[in-house]
DNA sequence: ACACGGGATTGATCTGGATCAACCCGGTCG
DNA sequence: CGACCGGGTTGATCCAGATCAATCCCGTGT
């Protein structure tokens, strides 16, 4: 049995050669974190073929609403808004994905929401018949996206407490939690936290108005448990204080 | 090969005969609706033997948010309502489930929503881990689960525009439609709609109070789009009315 | 340097739904 | 039968956040 130095270890078999992974796979850095990160070296090459690696530019519409729901995105960096709209344009954003969520979760014929650009975007699309064709074919990849899923109505069930139950103040509050937490688990900078999105789309987020959400801003600031760094970026002064003003104690 | 005349098919060993089923899933009429329906009379046995049924009174707690998530139901008959709530008290109703649905969707390792019977419920209860263990084991089982954790999280999603944007007489409004969707699904009576939960029940999952709740039923009949059959039965005299309502047009 | 413009903040007022309170209605128990 | 009790409805008032309006702030282009 040959023992492939590069590879670390031996390989018994013509099929097991690894080929080369696509150039954005093999400098992905959001690949632990996404449905990929299920693929052992052997089977990611073959799912990366399904992809292709495309681009966005902040405010570009990504998908739409009740169109038909062809593709799936992991997006790679940037920030992706997911939301639903009234006939009279009054707007919900359901949620905010960063690097390693994918679009899509939701969506089975039709998009259940649409998406748009936040930030500028880069993300792997994938046909959603193929998608959906490998996951049958590779349950560890379907185990993720059910674990994939499964979080993400947890998430939902937290924000229909907020949008339910909670004030402006607690809104907020939760809302910079929510971002420091998410940072902190992709290993990046948690404090101060990155606000990458305009006050409009955080009103859309937390069903309020951007004044609301100014005000709130500034209220926390006052009450001494935030600081204002500038307007993209807010230190958090106590983590427990924000935790209790974010659950109404 | 022999011929079975009781299953209708061919036999071909030992090892297909049909094991006896558990008389709750004999009779059960939920199955085609739940995750059972997923399997076929051969392995629906070996899952059947994986439950046990359980019964509970209305009013009763099923599990307790944030409890270690041991259990999964599946509802055969009557309503749970699932809830978030924050330390003051304030409660979110984040779903109400019936016949053929699943508790425990966006649990993991703790219960994400506590579960509480809103009517007398009947349901199969699952191990968790033998639930898991027997989904890895059959993908057909897992692939349903994923598609019914997509459509809930689709759900939610619908419901954080309502809980985000809309007014209590377009909470209501999609309220009753709601019902009635899931009526027609179920292939029960839609109209007039059977409203099985108390006015609190509603208040606590539109977001609203009792008292806002009770206001927007009568404003919905003096607008004419339904009429109040009693306190538990709406009458919807335009569906596309009513539609509209839910839609602020 | 200056004008411009898009976003954020702050202030003044308005309003939908919460809150507080009274009353109603139907079922149950003494 | 009447008292009681747990919902549900209706009415009066209040207030958090929406709305409308002014101002600020800062990056950009001339």
């Amino acid at each position: 049995m040959a023992y492939d130095q590069a590879q670390r270890r031996y390989c018994d078999s013509e099929e097991r050669r690894c080929p080369a992974l696509p150039t954005h796979c093999a400098t992905c850095h959001a690949r632990q974190l996404s449905i990929c990160g299920a693929l052992d070296q052997y089977d990611l090459p073959g799912f990366a073929t399904l992809s292709s690696h495309v681009r966005f530019r902040a405010g570009q519409t990504i998908c739409e609403e009740g169109a038909p729901a062809d593709w799936v995105f992991s997006v790679t960096s940037g920030v992706i808004g997911l939301h639903k709209a009234l006939p009279d344009g009054r707007r919900q954003t359901t949620g905010f994905l960063f690097a390693g969520d994918l679009v899509g979760l939701s969506s089975r014929i039709v998009n259940a929401c649409g998406a748009e650009a936040i930030t500028d975007v880069e993300a792997c699309r994938f046909a959603r018949r193929r998608f959906e064709t490998y996951m049958n074919e590779h349950q560890e990849v379907e185990t993720r996206l059910l674990r994939m899923t499964a979080d993400e109505l947890s998430a939902a069930h937290d924000q229909m407490l907020l949008l339910g139950r909670k004030t402006a103040r607690e809104r907020v509050a939760s809302f910079l939690l929510q971002l420091a937490d998410r940072a902190a688990r992709r290993r990046v900078q948690a404090n101060p936290v990155l606000l990458p999105m305009k006050r409009l789309a955080i009103a859309d987020y937390l069903g309020l108005t951007i004044e609301t959400v100014s005000r709130s801003f500034t209220g926390l600031a006052r009450l001494g448990v935030i600081e204002m760094v500038s307007v993209g970026a807010v230190r958090i002064v106590s983590m427990a204080d924000l935790r209790d003003v974010a659950e109404g104690r």
